[in-house]
DNA sequence: TTAACAATTAACTTAATTGTTAATTGTACT
DNA sequence: AGTACAATTAACAATTAAGTTAATTGTTAA
């Protein structure tokens, strides 16, 4: 279910948006949300889809969850798209 | 609308294995529909979600219509994540 | 022109996704 | 305990997506 689930979670511009923001460095739910205009809940529930994606982590700080990137999943995206354009490996 | 279009169209499995089938070389529509269980009429939409955003083109040769794999778009993606991942060239 | 075939488009159904508001959970503080 | 705050989950409405069957568009050949 990986490449499924990352694929999935990264077809969503607001969710995009989210990990761009975590590029700078881990932040709470509340910090995200006020980068957009839905509501927290919706927010809420987009970082749920990139959780299961195993694309963030999070870890709770007293009353805040922080969130940051993680970026390991996304080599099986890049050795997809590689495979795809070709294995120019074997030229 | 490029990147939004590509990563939409990749987050299906059944438009996902076109393109693997693709990479073979051009196919007419009735052959790749021969390699899913699904419909033609649903193969169809796939196929033309696929040209939307351009991972595929196709051409009429008589009564078939052949469709081959553009894989120029994905240069978007790589960007995307490459920068997501850190702008390692910095270091 | 008519028949036959390849493929798409149309109309419709069902399932999944996204958003909202309201209720709930978890933590800190007095 | 009780209040306040951060964040999530629940329940519902609306939109989008994917599948089916049936009808339509192109093309070839009799």
């Amino acid at each position: 279910m990986g490449l499924q689930n990352t694929l999935r979670a990264l077809a969503d511009p607001i969710r995009r948006e989210i990990l761009s923001l975590l590029k700078a460095g881990p932040m709470s739910a509340g910090d995200i949300c006020s980068h957009f205009t839905v509501t927290a809940a919706a927010v809420s529930r987009h970082l749920s889809v990139l959780r299961e994606a195993d694309l963030i982590r999070d870890h709770r700080e007293g009353k805040f969850i922080y969130y940051e990137l993680n970026t390991s999943v996304l080599e099986e995206i890049m050795l997809w798209i590689t495979e795809l354009k070709g294995d120019k490996d074997d030229a």
